[in-house]
DNA sequence: CATGAATGAGACTTCATTCAT
DNA sequence: AATGAATGAAGTCTCATTCAT
C-alpha cells in the first residue's frame, strides 16, 4: 500500500503489467494475473485500458519513454565520438541494470501480438537507426570517423550489439562493471580487433 | 502435388510450419492453418507430431541443423582471422537470403512458448558463444588479434551483430551485395570506426 | 429463476449433473448439456469444478453423503435383527423412490471413468460390507442368527440384493408398497424359501 | 499364431474385443487396441463389423450365448429345488472363475454405449427373470417352496445376488471353493438366517 | 481380402471481455 | 468508479471411420 501512495490506478496497472509480462510474455499472461499483481479487480483494468493489447501497447510506449528520457538526458555535443559512444553505451547498460523488468519487455519481448504493434515497433526501430546514423554522419563530417563503410550496416551493427547486451546483464547476471564494459565496447568499435 | 513429389509427410508439415509460424508467430498460428498450408487434414499433423509445441520444437531443431550444416561447411583453418570472419559473415548472409522463412523463425521468433524450449535456445546460444570465443582465442594466440578486450563482450558483440543482419535483409529488402557487406563488416570488426 | 432461489451455483450445477449423467451416463454427457440443464453458460461450470471428471466425482460424493445421511438416520440398536433388516430395507427403498435421479447415478452408473474414481468406489463398497458384517456378527452374538454361514458371502448377498432393488423400482416402475416389500424381503432373508 | 489355428478372423476379433473391453471398458477402448490385440490391421475389423458399437454388441451376444449354453447344459428336472438352486449357483460360479474376461464384460460392463444396446440388455434381463420365476413357480407347485412371498421380489433377489458374486471372485480373488460357496448360498436361500 | 495413413467431426477447456451490482 | 461472476468464442487434440493401394 505504501508503495502505491501518490500513484494513480493507471500507473499501478502499468507497473503490474511490466512485472507480469516481463516474466511470462504476452500470450502466457492472463489479465487476472495482472489484476492480482496490481492488487485490484479484473474489471478495473478495463476502466483504464480498452483491451489486453492496448494495455501491452501502453506499457511498451511508457517504458520506451522512460528509456528515451534516460538516454537523451546527456549533453554530449562537444565531446569526441569515442566518448559519445562510450557514454551512450554506459547509459544503456546502467538503464538495463537498474530497470530489469522494463528491460525484459523492451528488448526481450520480441513477440508481436498483432500487426499494429509490429508496425509500431518497426517505427521505433527506424527512429533509433536514424539517430544513430546522424551521429555517425556527424562524426564523419568532423573527420573523426572513416567514411568508407556503409552507414546502414554500421548503425545496425552498433545498435543491435548494444541492445543485445541486455540479455547477459539481466538474464545471466553477467558481473561486469558498466563503466569498464562501456570503455571496452567503445574501444572495440573505434579501433577494431586487429593487433596494432 | 508436383511440389510434394519425393517428400515425406513429415517434411511437408515442417515446411508448412516454417511458412506459417514465420509469418504469424507461435501463438497466433492455429494448427488448422498449418494443415491447410500443408494441403492435408488437421488430424494428420498429429500422426507425425505429438502436439503443437513438439511440432514447433522439431521445426526449430531441423532448421538449426540446416543452418549449422551450411555454416560449418567451410575449411578455413589456414586463413587469416580477417578472412575467416568475412567468410563466416558471408555464409550467414547468403543463408538468410536463400532461406528467408527459415531465417525468420530461427532469428526472428524470440517467443519461447515454454520452458523446455527456452532452455534449448539458451543452450544453443551458449554453444555458439563458445565457438566464437575459441576462434578469437586462436586469433590472439596467432598474434593477429588484440588481447586486451574482454572475450565475452567481444564474442557477444560479433555474434549478435551478425545475427541482427537477418532483419534488414529479409524483412526490409536491404539491397546489398552479400560479398560487399561481408567485406565491409569484417573491415569494421577488424579495424574499427576511427579514421586512420 | 424461482426454482433456483436459495441455491448456490454449485448446487445448481450438481443437480443438473445428476439429471444429465443419470440419463446418459458419463461418456455420453457433454459439458454443454449440463450447462444447459443448469441454465448457465458452459464456462461457468469450470468456475466451480476443475474438469468433467471432478464434477462427476463431486456429484458422486455429494450423492452418497445424502444417501448415507438418510440410511444412518435410524436408532435401531435395541430392535431384533429381523426388524433392523426390515427397517434398513425400507429406508433404502424409500430413498430410491424419492430420489430417482440420485439413485440412478449411485447404483446404476457402473462406469468408472478413471482409476481414482474406481478406487473410491471400491473403498465405499468395502466400507458398506464391513458395516453389514458387523451387524451380522452382532446378530450371531445375540443368538438370533445362525453362525454356520460364511459372513462374506452373507453380507455380499444381502447388500447386493438390496442395492439391486433400485432397478425395478426406478427404471421399471415396479408398483410395490415399500413397507410390504421390506417385510417380505426381511422375511425371505430370515426364514428362507423352504416351506415350513 | 498357434492359438489362432482353426479360428476365423471374426472369432479372433471377438476374442481380442473381450480382452480389451473387459480391461478398459467400452469408451476407454480404441479400435486400434483391439486390432493390435487381434494381431491384425485396424481396417480389417470393419470387414467383419460395421462399427465399434456393433462389435461390442456382437461380443456381448456371443458371450451371453456361451454363458447360457453352459448354464443350460444341466439336466436337473428331477432334483429337489434346493439341489437345483445349488447346481445353478455352482455352474455360475465355475463359469465366472473359468471365463474371467468374459465375466467382466457380461456382468461388469454396466456401461450402455447406446439406447439400442440398453434395450437389448433389458430384454436379456427380463428373460432371465422369467426363467427364474418359472423355476420358483415349479417349486411352489411341487410343494417345496413357500407361496407367500412376492415372486418378482424373489427372482430379482436371487438372480442379482448370484450375478453379484462375479465381482469378489474375479476382481478381488475371493478364495472360496465353488462347491462350498454354492452349498452355503443355497442353504441361505432355502433356510434363511434365523437360528433354528 | 487386408491394411493403415489420412481425415474431420466433436469434446474439453481456457480466458479476454462484459455487466449487474 | 470498482468488482468479479458469468460468458462463449476459439483452439487443441482424439479417435471412429474411410478408402486407395
Amino acid at each position: 500500500m505504501a508503495s502505491k501512495r501518490g500513484k494513480g490506478k493507471r500507473e499501478i496497472i502499468i507497473e503490474a503489467a511490466i512485472q507480469v509480462f516481463s516474466q511470462k510474455g504476452y500470450h502466457n499472461t492472463r489479465m487476472e494475473e495482472i489484476a492480482q499483481a496490481a492488487g485490484i479487480g479484473k474489471g478495473t483494468i478495463y476502466e483504464y485500458f480498452d483491451s489486453k493489447l492496448h494495455l501491452f501497447q501502453s506499457m511498451m510506449e511508457d517504458s520506451l519513454q522512460v528509456y528515451f528520457r534516460r538516454m537523451e538526458n546527456q549533453r554530449t555535443d562537444q565531446m569526441s565520438m569515442s566518448t559519445r559512444l562510450r557514454l551512450m553505451c554506459e547509459a544503456h547498460i546502467r538503464f538495463c541494470l537498474e530497470n530489469r523488468e522494463l528491460t525484459k519487455v523492451l528488448f526481450g519481448e520480441a513477440e508481436t501480438p498483432d500487426k499494429e504493434l509490429m508496425e509500431w515497433a518497426m517505427a521505433m526501430r527506424k527512429d533509433k537507426l536514424k539517430r544513430m546514423q546522424s551521429l555517425l554522419v556527424e562524426g564523419i563530417e568532423r573527420g573523426e570517423l572513416r567514411s568508407d563503410l556503409d552507414l546502414h550496416m554500421l548503425s545496425f551493427s552498433i545498435l543491435h550489439t548494444l541492445a543485445a547486451f541486455w540479455f547477459p546483464l539481466v538474464m545471466e547476471d553477467w558481473q561486469m562493471d558498466p563503466e569498464l564494459l562501456s570503455v571496452q565496447y567503445a574501444d572495440f568499435i573505434m579501433n577494431g580487433l586487429k593487433k596494432a
